[in-house]
DNA sequence: GTCTATAGGGTGATAGAC
DNA sequence: GTCTATCACCCTATAGAC
């Protein structure tokens, strides 16, 4: 029996052949959303027939729901990872900023894509959690989130932050990777920034992010 | 001849029709995004027939247009105007948080929603430029963002903030007020707040943000 | 200006040969 | 397992009566 990344439907099937599939059928759902993707250029990137696409994943919403528990598995699983490590709450914040935006980089069109999928259909943020909580077998995410908390305590009590909950220090650090990304061509309209100058930008935000947020955080 | 928010096309036209079927587009196209609606579910929220969106606004891309700009308009051209205003960088901020926050709690998925279409679209971003240009009809954003600058740099002259770019300036403000709401079903999720819990996390950062803004332009 | 009725085109999905 | 051929439906858009 073959196990694979998704729901197991058809009695018989090639493992490549749907990874195929699915790396084909990321960059088509990537750029214009679920909704105005056509499961025909999927076929066309794959290489294979629009039959195979629905041998392989019954409907285009299976398939749709595939790349995007990918996708979301992709973007917040290592940032976990290193937020429940026990580094100093300095070395995780920097170690933060350098994944995101190392993955990022690399695919640019995420941030966007989840937001709008989501956006049409909330259920899907359950994926997310899905995808962070398997990483780690035994790490949830709220013992990370206490965990995390129980140190930013420790360093108020030490006088050397000042005090900020969990959920806000969280939402802030993501925020500041994540949402330029997901918005450049607004931004990049905004700031009057061409492509290399929005990518300059980008690349600043490196050292600009880490520095901004711990001065934040001082008492 | 009538002027109206849209492109001039039919002969003749009641605005307060025009204005009806606008006003009915917008939460359809706001929810599952321009490309996952359709035109049937317009004219029945318009309580007219669907051939009267088509006599109105000639196609369904158009009258999505028309609901975008709509929606650009409302996001950013209160906040330029508080930014080009003469006072003071603290006040600045703290107005800004305020008026977004405003925004926000009123049309919550306004963000996601422009986040999804420009994901698709990006020739759209032009449109949020149109918009925020309009308002004020002379100040131009590259005018305020200059100003901006100008007005950073005498406080790193004085000693009272540290450097930073106008760019890094506007782009952690945005991000801290807006991604909360871009993200709120994947943000909910992972904060493991419930609807209430997460409502009462949003009016929190009224105080939070304007906090942790300022304390990261310290020197 | 607003309606009913329908054309025209495209999309997801299936049947069946190989 | 993979293909070709095709169905059945839905959606946008228009024609034409009133």
């Amino acid at each position: 029996m073959i196990k694979s990344t998704h729901a197991i439907v058809p009695p018989t099937t090639d493992p490549r052949t749907s990874q195929q599939i699915l790396a084909a059928a990321r960059p088509v759902f990537l750029r214009p959303g679920t909704a105005a993707s056509r499961m025909h250029d999927i076929a066309k990137a794959a290489g294979v027939n629009q039959a195979l696409l629905h041998y392989y994943f019954r409907s285009k919403a299976q398939l749709a729901d595939a790349v995007f528990a990918q996708a979301a598995a992709q973007l917040f699983p290592p940032v976990v990872e290193a937020l429940a490590s026990d580094a100093s709450i300095e070395d995780k914040v920097r170690q933060v900023v350098k994944i995101e935006l190392d993955i990022l980089s690399q695919t640019p069109h995420l941030p966007a894509y989840i937001i709008g999928e989501i956006g049409q259909a909330p259920e899907r943020a359950a994926q997310f959690l899905d995808a962070a909580q398997r990483l780690k077998s035994n790490g949830s995410l709220n013992r990370m989130r206490a965990a995390l908390q129980s140190q930013i305590d420790a360093c108020v009590t030490d006088g050397i932050m000042r005090k900020i909950s969990a959920q806000q220090f969280l939402t802030n650090l993501l925020a500041l990777c994540i949402f330029p990304f997901a918005t450049r061509p607004m931004m990049q309209a905004v700031l009057n920034l061409d492509d290399r100058g929005f990518d300059r930008f980008l690349k600043s935000r490196k050292k600009e992010i880490p520095d901004f947020f711990l001065r934040a955080l001082r008492p």
